[in-house]
DNA sequence: ATAATCTCTCTAGTAACTAGAGGTGCAAGC
DNA sequence: GCTTGCACCTCTAGTTACTAGAGAGATTAT
């Protein structure tokens, strides 16, 4: 059995983040020693390892509570699990996108700005006029998610 | 002068969004109506369009207020404007790097799982044993910081 | 026995908002 | 002139996924 600490050493997972899982109940209530301290045996250290490598891959900690119960349950079809990816993948390529469009704005806002005095200044010239902008990120209309 | 309803639709901010604005003290005070209403001129709505836009291509609330400090300081050089915008250029490059890796990992699972049981989903398999995984998302030694 | 380190709980803070409660202002219709 | 209804006001709390710190108790090493 391992404490809290040692624990978080193997898995990568900081220690008060352990707590945390274990608080919104990512991670079953921990066994305790006499002194009321935390002990995790094989299947908890498996099981957070499984949480911090889907925290890696981008997936939120509510699509990892799905795949934890799908994962508790190997007689079912993994449709379900696939869906979660798939969800994930798309968001992925949705930031992918936004991002990527974002970059060439700001390269072209840079390249522009010779460096000479802030009157004059591409950069914030663009950011206050959005006429001068090429990236398309919709500011008619409404508000529009910023992808993060 | 616009109320906050209107400058919120003439800018593509929402309300709340206005006001918190202005608590943290990236707009200023607004003026009042004499019941206590917000009223906002062409100063205002143009400063809270530069912060939109900035918004929208990715700025912290950091960068931004700092960005209006220099917008108000037009004689001085653009240097700390531009150095600002190159920050956040490679942060969203770092961000994309990182992105394009899940994603490629994320099709490799998706692919690779055929649409059997969960007990054979590559998808679990993948997220519990970090050996089954191509991606280098650096499960060795501390934890990583998730790119966003 | 004592010091150093680890662990415990609890609270509060982060970014950038969003949602809701409970109450006032204001413009238009009748 | 009055009422309806929307817009506005303040304030608190919630969101995501943690991180930081205080103050106290448990273990481990010397």
């Amino acid at each position: 059995m391992l404490t809290i600490g040692k624990l978080g050493q193997a898995s990568g997972v900081k220690v008060p983040t352990i707590r945390y899982y274990e608080e919104i109940g990512l991670l079953p209530q921990a066994e305790r020693s006499a002194g009321n301290q935390r002990l995790y045996g094989r299947r908890a250290q498996d099981r957070l390892t499984f949480i911090r490598h889907a925290r890696e891959l981008g997936f939120p900690l509510d699509a990892i509570r799905d795949l934890l119960s799908l994962s508790d349950q190997p007689d079912q079809s993994c449709a379900a699990a696939d869906a979660i990816a798939s969800v994930q993948l798309v968001a992925v390529e949705a930031r992918i996108a936004r991002l990527t469009a974002l970059k060439a704005e700001l390269q072209r806002m840079l390249v522009q700005c010779a460096g000479g005095v802030i009157a004059d200044c591409r950069v914030i010239e663009v950011l206050g006029d959005h006429s001068r902008c090429h990236a398309d990120h919709g500011v008619a209309g409404h508000q529009t998610k910023v992808a993060r």
